[in-house]
DNA sequence: TTGTACGCGTTATCAT
DNA sequence: ATGATAACGCGTACAA
């Protein structure tokens, strides 16, 4: 089914049922009715090679997010180099930026910058900010789609939302701990912000497998570390003196490598550990039998999936039908965590 | 860079240029060298989308493995289909075919067929076998490129292999169950069959890593339950009668099913289990905390990435660097089971 | 041996 | 408002 045929059944030009099709105007309503009769009992798909070669545009697609020196950056741009490899056939590239001084300042100036190059679409992860939502729903308003990942802001108008399943999260953590530790022994939450969202789903999911629990464990305490190694080292001290150490230790945020080197130079029986991310930090603690698990959510996949919506939705016309896409949640061991930066997907290249 | 410009550069005609790039005859020395001198200096590309639309041809690719009514052949199915709807763009199709009676007969007849068809590549889990052995080699020797995928036959002219590194994944296993059980217990293995090299490999594995524990772990014994429901439950009665049931067990290929209902109607503490894929059977048991974890081999990986692999090369003229690719090595629990059926990539549909 | 012309399905432009 | 037509880059068939 090409236009060609179209245009015969219809007994009008190809121009006339280009312009149907794609919504343009001048045409007449019975030539509109003649085509749409067509269409209907035609089921036609727009062959995107040829729609690659007869237009001679370029577009792009923006992706905007922190920039930290873990691997979570890296994956997320092997994502999008990913999904860039397999549009770039149809005229799409993509522009990643990721930002060492992440503001929201900084941020909305990104957006009004792609704004104005002409952006066909942006992936970011959103600064909670009265000014980023106000602009997120000005993008949308204006016919640029927004999709957030690995954070997201709700109540704007982004198509949807890639990421991590915080609850489950914190409910595999509870999962994984409870195997580790004996009965009626207790755990410790140290918390990287109660201000994140994210976080505290982590803490809401973990607590609430902890009751579902047979082993009768218990909370000891949920403190707040901000991420900081030294923070983390210094709570652990702090709460190895009382009645000894907790039995586990469930890190939701930052300062694995603080909370490791404590657990280190711990004397007796050291806590089990589970905590977030694969990070060159997590991965040798990992590997030092200092903490058991690391639970990744697939940064690959939020800089991928973000790519493939926007683009089936530029040139397919393919509107999305979830708000929210959950990423894979991946436990990780000292055995297998040596994986992961390893098949990054020979390239699809698809272009 | 198009065919155009270095045909224009070099002070040749397109003909020409196409004929140095694809290795076609009727070429004079000199022209090759023009053209040569020019390729050197800019890198040129095929513009894939030129190139599909130009070409009428079609061409497809086959996929060959044994239907087992698991999630694996679905994973599989859904991978390889993930792979068609980024290629079919450039006029390349899938096809896929499972069977029921895996025998090397019915396996070398789908070859041949497949063969006579024109097939552009395939991607098979082959059975160790002379005559299959042999049609793999003959076929490449015909330009017909073949991959190995779950299962591999290293001795053949296949392109490569993808699949799970069984030995590590015997270490993970390892791994999980050194954190489940106390220090000073022992450890089952059941086995599917000692004939299978890749059950072989993870009982290696595991092996090995029970050695590294400091936790002075025992393997009781390693006892094969051809892939069986009913042995397996036989074999946890004998073995719990002796001395009384094992600290963990660790299943390496079928019949989990059975293990797990005999572990149900167990008295007294119950062995923790660790056990392999994502299977209905599996996932019901981790809900139901008879076993502890399973471990996934990424089947949508294994259906997805020797069609791109194969489309790489039919297209690009890419040359697969590696000769193995290891497909990850996925761990779950009751927790994050539920995640794998539900994001299998939103359809590329690069094309 | 070499060059040229046509066609693929679409977009965009230009007459009508 | 509509239809014809060039162009996109490549493969191929055919003419020179």
């Amino acid at each position: 089914m090409t236009l060609k045929d179209i245009a015969r059944c219809a007994g009008v030009s190809r121009g006339t049922v280009d312009r149907v099709i794609h919504h343009r105007p001048h045409v007449s309503n019975q030539a509109l009715c003649k085509v749409r009769r067509v269409l209907e009992h035609a089921e036609w798909t727009p062959n995107l090679a040829a729609k690659a070669l007869g237009s001679q545009n370029v577009y792009f697609f923006a992706v905007i997010f922190a920039h930290n020196s873990g691997a979570f950056t890296a994956d997320v741009l092997r994502g999008a180099r990913d999904a860039e490899k397999t549009i770039k056939a149809f005229g799409f590239s993509v522009q990643v930026e990721t930002i060492i001084a992440y503001t929201a300042e900084k941020q909305l100036e990104l957006l009004e910058f792609y704004e104005k190059q002409g952006v066909a679409g942006i992936a970011i992860v959103p600064i909670l900010d009265a000014r980023i939502i106000a602009k997120i729903n000005e993008l949308d308003a204006q016919g640029v789609p927004v999709i957030t990942f690995n954070s997201d802001i709700e109540n704007t108008r982004r198509l949807c939302f890639i990421g991590a399943d915080n609850y489950k999260e914190g409910r595999t953590a509870a999962g994984l701990l409870e195997g580790l530790v004996s009965a009626n022994s207790d755990v410790l939450v140290i918390a990287g912000s109660h201000a994140l969202y994210c976080h505290e789903k982590r803490i809401k999911g973990f607590f609430e497998r902890l009751g579902e629990s047979k082993k009768n464990l218990r909370l000891r305490a949920v403190i707040e570390n901000h991420d900081s190694d030294t923070e983390s080292s210094a709570i652990l001290h702090e709460y190895c003196k009382k009645p000894g150490p907790p039995a586990g230790i469930y890190l939701t945020g930052g300062g694995a490598q603080g909370l490791g080197e404590a657990v280190k130079h711990l004397c007796g029986e050291k806590p089990h550990i589970v905590c977030h991310d694969v990070t060159p930090e997590t991965v040798r603690l990992l590997c030092e039998n200092v903490i058991d698990f690391t639970i990744g959510q697939n940064p690959h996949d939020q800089g991928f999936l973000p790519l493939q919506l926007l683009f089936n939705l530029a040139v397919k016309d393919e509107h999305i039908q979830k708000e929210i896409f959950y990423t894979s949640i991946d436990i990780y061991t000292k055995e297998n965590c040596g994986d992961i930066p390893q098949i990054s997907m020979p390239e699809v290249d698809a272009l």
